[in-house]
DNA sequence: TTCATGACGAGGT
DNA sequence: AACCTCGCCATGA
């Protein structure tokens, strides 16, 4: 995969290893994130230890190499979700929001102070142990 | 190898 | 609160 040199392995779709293994910590830390809540693309960034690469997040989801990650409940730093257009259909982020009982407003806006993720430090490491675990 | 793009965010008006 | 500008940085053309 191209760890030696930090180039880009052209048979690799998806990017540089180190790409790779950022996309792996956000599912790792997405899929922390329960029911009911949801997280900022800063948030996700900054638990993935890169606080500059928010804009990244979206690529990982984009791409969702999993594609067994909870990407409903990532909502930008103002609360809009603004990655519904990249899903399945019109309103389906919303509606599944809305399903685990997230409410959002017509604008698609979620209020961040009711339903926002609160992790804290010891979340914040047992993060790392896990990405140790997994050599990521 | 540039160059524009964008599921972002902070700071200022 | 809404809006704008600018910084950021992995992608893809």
């Amino acid at each position: 995969m191209d760890r030696g040199t930090g180039k880009a392995d052209p048979k690799q779709k998806t990017g540089s290893g180190a790409a790779v293994d950022f996309y792996r910590r956000v599912g790792v830390v997405l899929r922390a994130v329960p029911e009911g809540r949801v997280v900022t693309y800063g948030q996700i960034a900054l638990l993935c230890g890169r606080p500059k690469n928010a804009r990244q997040v979206g690529y990982a989801l984009r791409n969702d190499l999993s594609g067994q990650v909870p990407a409903h409940r990532v909502v930008n730093g103002q609360g809009f979700l603004s990655g519904a257009a990249s899903f399945d259909y019109p309103g389906l982020q919303k509606q599944l929001l809305m399903d685990e009982g997230v409410a959002v407003s017509p604008d698609n806006r979620v209020d961040l102070k009711k339903f926002g993720w609160r992790n804290t430090l010891k979340d914040a490491m047992g993060f790392l142990d896990e990405f140790e675990r997994e050599k990521i």
